[in-house]
DNA sequence: CCAGACGTTGTT
DNA sequence: GTCTGG
DNA sequence: CCAGACGTTGTT
DNA sequence: GTCTGG
């Protein structure tokens, strides 16, 4: 299970960093352990200059009941061995549930980390993957639905992550799924209506290891109701040694100066691999 | 045609 | 809403 | 979030 | 009452 992320940038830098307003009404709750049912910033494709609070957990809107998706397959019945290698369609497309969302309701879900854990022990060992060299928050691959409650009539903006196989970190962790980040190029594609089927199936490959890291954090992640900064403490080495101070070191540096997102550096060389 | 499902990760 | 299975 | 389970023996 | 799965 992954299904947990993180968001602690301060709205006023998530604006800057992604060129959006929050919009009218929306508040950003900092929130280190995110998980169904909790609110997520997104920016859709409806409304690519604002960022808004959605549920992650996802209801197509004909449902009778929620459904809280926290994930979608990108490859959808393709690809069921989770070959990180696969490439072609996606067939996500293809499923009732997502095609239309797919189509035409993306998003970013705009997170500072994610946590995953082994296949085997889960949240009981969880991983923070995060970007290294300070680089900052970053957007997951969305797809969005608003749900009516049949008897309040109240609206549910929900929102689930596409998954794609594993990468190299998600590998290393020994989990065989990862989330899709979208690269920064393609963070406006994935919002542009026009794209191509091939095009967007090509965005939601596993994405590029190099310029992420991670390290194991305490398993008290486990309980939802659990937050806090402490949780994002380092228990262990990181998974690829590197010369960065990690995502916790940058959190406590930021408590104490103004927050400063640093200017993306060069991503080449990014992960320094010595074994 | 119509009723019923529509999904994930992880597990067996 | 749209696809699948009977 | 909420519906549904909530276990055993035996195996590693 | 509390944990798990979706």
């Amino acid at each position: 299970m992954c299904g947990r992320a993180t968001i602690i940038t301060p709205a006023a830098d998530l604006e800057k960093r992604f060129n959006a307003a929050f919009i009218k009404g929306a508040v950003l709750n900092e929130n280190v352990n995110i998980s169904a049912g909790n609110k997520i910033p997104v920016i859709t494709n409806e409304q690519p200059n604002h960022i808004q609070m959605f549920t992650l957990g996802y209801t197509p809107k004909w449902a009778h009941k929620q459904t809280y998706m926290i994930n979608a397959r990108s490859e959808g019945d393709l690809n069921p061995e989770n070959n990180p290698q696969y490439k072609g369609a996606m067939g996500i497309f293809n499923k009732p549930m997502f095609k239309h969302a797919v189509k035409s309701q993306r998003c970013l879900v705009l997170v500072d980390a994610f946590i995953e854990g082994p296949k085997q022990e889960k949240l009981n060992k969880p991983y923070l993957v995060y970007p290294n060299r300070d680089r900052g928050p970053f957007a997951l691959a969305g797809i969005y639905d608003t749900w009516q409650h049949p008897l309040t009539g109240e609206l549910h903006h929900t929102v689930a992550i596409l998954t794609s196989a594993a990468n190299r970190i998600t590998q290393r962790i020994e989990h065989h799924r990862a989330p899709v980040i979208l690269s920064r190029e393609d963070e406006e594609k994935w919002l542009n209506p026009d794209m191509s089927v091939a095009e967007l199936s090509r965005m939601m490959e596993p994405f590029d290891s190099k310029g992420f890291n991670a390290y194991p954090i305490s398993s008290k992640i486990k309980s939802p109701d659990a937050n806090g900064l402490e949780l994002l403490k380092p228990t262990g080495d990181k998974l690829f040694k590197d010369y960065d101070r990690c995502l916790y070191e940058r959190l406590k540096y930021a408590e104490e100066d103004d927050y400063v997102i640093r200017e993306e550096r060069l991503v080449e060389g990014d992960q320094f691999v010595l074994f």
